[in-house]
DNA sequence: ATTTGGTTACACAGACCTGTGTAATTAGTC
DNA sequence: GACTAATTACACAGGTCTGTGTAACCAAAT
């Protein structure tokens, strides 16, 4: 009988699947072939919901794309936590760099799209910093928005060579000296005396 | 006999025009047919001064493996104008990022001997950048060398995908103020400061 | 003038790639 | 059962790629 939801996502199978290849081992290094018999479908089918690699390679990227959400927790422990993040991707097996730098270290300047959706994400990260540094009353949120940025990218550009989580605690370091040289308290016990709205010092 | 110049002209010019095509459009974009019309000679001639591509991408990247040179300069000088560096490099029509950085995110995890020199050339200049460091005084050399490293791949990397040269100078404010916050004096006018006969000068 | 070594033209093998055409097959729906 | 839509197997066109084999060619040194 109906033993699988007829359309569940196939579409989604492919993207999946492709994400994980492309990611992994390269755009280029990929060919539909590999993707369609990794899922165990016919290539024909993977034409049907895409009509070109091209196609399915800009899905790859906009599937990638994924705005920083919103969170409650006090601002400059969001941006720390950006980095505790980071070192957790660094340590997982399946990291292999930024996505969107890769693609555009691959693709090269001949794909004007592609290049079109790595400044979008790069941006929209910087301004999700600038927004934070705003609240914090930091000195030049929109120059130390982008420095923060910088450290993000570098710390994934060095792991990507190096495969050493570290790069991600360094730059975290790195990000508090610059936060605390911009007027922001940085306090070990942050998450401890935003929740208690009291002024006294520890 | 005893002299037999083999003509290293064509082997430089097969790996010039190599490194061009390569850094531009990228490894796997570029096929040897294209490098040997580029030009002119017949791809048999290419193949009987490197056994195979892989012979000729590995012979690329040493060639673009420059340790960072010594200099007379006052140390603080010589880590910012790295920057400055920098700067100039991202305005030039022909940058297109770090070759290292590049090639480890196309040949992907499969290629073991790439990321080798990936790694040797960014260790390189993370030494480079803690014996400054160290000269200068500053407290923790290693980390902040990490942490310059850091700000250069990432200005780097954020260039290649924003065009933006002012990356580079983002990132040499940062670095100023890391340099501040370990201990080093920083002077617009370090330069004539360190002039002066202070001590063991040479 | 003959040897020698680098070079050339060119064909070709063997892969792999993207993308299409087609007819048969399945499964869910009326 | 009949209709519909997705999927399948499979062949194939046309392209690119790496790498090799071969015979001719050219220049300079012997």
């Amino acid at each position: 009988m109906a033993t699988l939801p007829p359309k569940p996502a196939m579409k989604d199978r492919i993207l999946e699947t492709a994400d994980r290849l492309f990611y992994l081992q390269g755009i280029r290094a990929i060919g539909v072939d590999t993707i369609a018999a990794e899922i165990g479908i016919s290539k024909r089918t993977l034409y049907n919901h895409f009509p070109s690699k091209d196609a399915l390679i800009a899905a790859y990227l906009e599937r990638r794309f994924v705005p920083p959400r919103a969170s409650d927790k006090p601002p400059a422990e969001q941006i720390l936590a950006t980095f505790d993040a980071l070192e957790r991707r660094f340590a997982a097996k399946d990291f292999r760099g930024c996505p969107f730098v890769n693609a555009v270290a691959e693709l090269g300047p001949a794909d004007p799209s592609v290049r079109r959706i790595a400044i979008a994400f790069k941006e929209s990260r910087r301004l999700w910093f600038r927004d934070l540094l705003h609240q914090l009353g930091a000195t030049d949120p929109e120059a130390l928005a982008t420095q923060l940025a910088l450290l993000v990218d570098g710390s994934i550009a060095q792991d990507l060579v190096r495969n050493d989580p570290a790069m991600a605690r360094a730059a975290k370091e790195a990000a508090r000296v610059l936060l605390a040289n911009a007027g922001v308290v940085l306090d070990e016990n942050a998450a401890a005396i935003a929740k208690k709205p009291q002024r006294a010092a520890k």
